[in-house]
DNA sequence: GCGAAAGTTTAGACAAATTCTAAAAACAGA
DNA sequence: TCTGTTTTTAGAATTTGTCTAAACTTTCGC
């Protein structure tokens, strides 16, 4: 379950020979507390929360930064973009109804197996898509 | 295999109380054709080869009805999105050097066998998303 | 601490993708 | 054919993301 750490953060600064701002510094923080794959957007609104002169260019330039370097993943639930602070190989819930994204540990599916594949691809890693209703929308019926 | 059927776009049209336009009717034939994952342009650019008025909200009409009808499936490649007229389940090959998207079909991939899930959300469809080296890019190596 | 050099942020312009709108056109049934 | 409804169209509007130049911070040697 590792999730965006501040010191790998620090060092990817100091390696890259780049300055840690307060802005980087509120973005990082934002990600590691959110429970959710949040979207530009909402990052956005998080950070100016703290400080309300953020733009655009520099949240984007942040979270594309992180992605290059490993540090979040991209991923496309329910037409729109998301971006998930959570690295270690693990799979994800989508509910069909709310759109909600939700990380499901490695741990819950078990061993995958293939078979040879027809074009003789290379499998680096694999990653599983569950689709259905979460909780909450179980409920509501 | 099953890819986009007329006949269910022909009993959908029906049971909806809609009309069959030449243009929906051009949009379905030039995704139960491709090879690829066209995007929204790409069939925009096909179906002006025939209809060279129809506009582009046409297509984003006819292409997010087929979707929410579950006739196409919209996947996001390179940053961009992508319609999937192969829709009975299958799973999905991205080359993590050229980008490119394949489909694998689902028996290459033995059952999979899900332990509980922690929030006890209800499943019901599941999709793998191999990533690694295609065919063409192991041998550029 | 101070100041210079380098990297960063900002606001707004720009671009691409998608949705919305109002009017014109096409279709299906009586 | 007439009528009412659904579609299509062109273009405007919105959304998402990138780029730019000028102003501003951070870092680091002194």
């Amino acid at each position: 379950m590792t999730r965006l750490a501040s010191h790998k953060v620090m060092s990817l600064v100091q390696t890259q020979g780049l300055k840690m701002t307060p802005q980087r510094r509120v973005i990082v923080e934002y990600l590691q507390t959110t429970k959710n794959h949040p979207t530009a957007d909402e990052v956005m609104t998080a950070v100016n929360r703290k400080f309300p002169m953020t733009s655009r260019a520099t949240v984007y330039n942040t979270l594309n930064w992180l992605k290059e370097n490993g540090m979040v993943k991209e991923v496309f639930e329910g037409g729109v973009v998301h971006f998930d602070p959570h690295t270690a190989a693990h799979h994800h819930f989508v509910c069909n109804k709310c759109g909600k994204v939700e990380d499901i540990d490695c741990s819950a599916i078990n061993e995958i197996k293939l078979c040879s594949l027809p074009d003789h691809q290379k499998v680096e890693t694999m990653e599983v898509t569950l689709r259905g209703l979460c909780a909450a929308c179980q409920k509501k019926r």
